[in-house]
DNA sequence: AAAAAAG
């Protein structure tokens, strides 16, 4: 299917050499989205070059829509479906379409967008940020700036995106009014308490007070009907709790101002999210005028479509799929005689060589499965823990904190994990069994499986992707994978050589 | 199949 992005506009596209800070990395340096403090200084200014360039593209205004493509290296737009090079994948390009006659610049620094000595003191000393990455300097100029266009912000795994909603709900709300005013979605618990630790960080000189709306643990549980109202400024949770609130009148939406669905097009598509979130927009959107910022690594052409007529007349960024994979990752493929021998590769190989060089993730299909699983790597004299939505909340938060402590190593996850999980130590990730659409046997979930490798790799660090295939079924998915995101995943022959892991993670930088 | 909700 052709991406739409540059002909679904009456007016050429303009396209500007854009930053060496994509994902691509130097070979050398740790990261590349660059709003980290670097030690690497020479990248510093290749990066500030390109914001240059940037903010050119951005100023130019056509009469009704402007189309900016942040690309890299090519004059003109490429034609879809030609023209691009699969090998420059690693040129990010990020296609702004901006609505209405708001002219927005990119942010070459976080004292360009007007905000608050408290808050830019949290960036500074709590973040540690320097500037602002490619999809902070492009987004948050619109999210800040009147008229508060609603905006549907497609960017890298790993790029910062929380950043940018976070620091959108901090700048949007008044601390002196005790009322929530920003909501911010969430497809898992986990993924509310850690943005939450987040916004609390870089918030803690504002005053701003939080509050995460997920089910409370079974020891601790209070009844909606025996709890206050809230009075936080921010509300951050998932939504079943959200509209228990609400429904109970414990969360007032009439102050609200701005709504956030972080993995937005989960939220939005996804049966059992999708009527949820239309329901918590509604709510919303009767009482106020409302700001929807919609975030994701990933938005197929079908939710694209749905979530563009969702935020009508915003403001839209968008990836095209092939530039979507990180180039500082790794990805590798094992035939596996057998599932035993998965197994064996996963003890024998991947955790005994893999263990040196950081943290890893194995994903699984099913809870039973990571119990199967979770069994033979022990009784192997692996230590492992295992997470799963079927844990007690005090369980799952436990499995997190030890594994973000370091205390574990290797942690087996169902797709609860997949999504928004940022733990930089991670550099490993296992696909136990490739990612399925649901009810299907063979086609694969692009999206899941994008999301699931992009939990190695944070900010642009080395990683490495290693999916177990042993069927022609499981062969014929991952050809489909390739294909879809134009990538060469190299495949690790004999499965069972140790030299040929070796290999592997020494291409990817990891030995 | 997973996730979210004391429905």
């Amino acid at each position: 299917m052709a991406d739409s992005t540059n002909d679904a506009s009456p007016t050429p596209a303009v396209t500007v050499p854009a930053s060496e800070t994509g994902p691509a990395v130097p070979k050398e340096t740790k990261f590349s989205w660059g709003d980290v403090v670097d030690e690497s200084p020479n990248e510093e200014v290749k990066e500030a070059e390109a914001e240059e360039l940037n903010i050119k593209s951005l100023t130019i205004d056509e009469s009704k829509k402007k189309i900016n493509d942040f690309a890299d290296d090519s004059e003109e737009p490429a034609p879809d479906g030609s023209g691009r090079r699969l090998d420059d994948a690693e040129d990010s390009s990020i296609t702004a379409v901006t609505s209405g006659d708001t002219p927005y610049s990119s942010a070459k620094t976080f004292e360009d967008l007007n905000l608050s000595a408290e808050l830019l003191k949290g960036i500074y000393v709590e973040m540690k940020f320097q500037k602002p990455s490619k999809i902070q300097a492009i987004s948050l100029p619109m999210i800040l700036t009147p008229p508060h266009k609603d905006l549907i912000a497609q960017a890298h795994n790993g790029s910062g995106k929380t950043t940018c909603f976070v620091l959108g709900m901090l700048s949007r709300v008044d601390p002196n009014l005790r009322a929530p005013q920003a909501l911010c979605v969430c497809p898992t618990r986990e993924l509310a308490i850690q943005n939450m630790v987040v916004l609390q960080k870089m918030g803690k000189y504002t005053g701003i007070l939080a509050e995460c709306a997920i089910p409370m643990g079974t020891s601790n549980h209070v009844p909606v009907s025996k709890r206050p109202p809230v009075t936080a400024q921010v509300v951050i949770g998932t939504p079943g709790t959200i509209k228990n609130w609400m429904l109970h009148k414990k969360l007032g939406s009439g102050q609200i101002k701005i709504l956030v669905f972080d993995e937005a097009d989960h939220m939005l598509a996804e049966d059992g999210f999708r009527d949820d979130s239309l329901r918590i927009i509604k709510d919303i959107e009767k009482n106020s005028r409302c700001q929807v910022l919609l975030f994701s690594a990933t938005f197929n052409d079908a939710v694209r479509n749905f979530v563009t007529r969702v935020t009508k007349d915003g403001n839209q960024l968008f990836v095209k799929k092939e530039e979507l994979s990180l180039e500082a990752l790794k990805q590798f493929k094992v035939h596996c005689p057998d599932e035993l021998a998965k197994v064996n590769v996963i003890k024998g190989r991947i955790l005994e060589l893999g263990e040196s060089v950081g943290q890893t993730i194995i994903f699984v299909h099913s809870r039973h499965s990571a119990a199967t699983l979770h069994k033979a790597l022990v009784e192997l004299g692996y230590e492992v823990t295992t997470i799963q939505g079927a844990l007690r909340q005090e369980d799952r938060n436990k499995i997190i904190q030890e594994f973000q402590a370091g205390l574990t190593q290797v942690l087996i996850s169902t797709d609860l994990l997949a999504r928004g999980f940022d733990q930089q130590q991670v550099n490993l990730v296992i696909n136990y069994t490739l990612p399925v659409k649901y009810n299907t046997r063979s086609e694969p979930d692009y999206e899941v499986y994008l999301h699931r490798i992009g939990r190695a790799g944070r900010f642009g660090r080395k990683g490495a992707v290693f999916n177990l295939i042993c069927d022609n079924r499981e062969h014929e998915i991952m050809a489909k994978i390739e294909q879809h995101f134009a990538v060469q995943v190299k495949e690790v022959v004999p499965w069972d050589s140790e030299e040929a892991f070796k290999d592997a993670l020494k291409e990817a930088g990891l030995l």
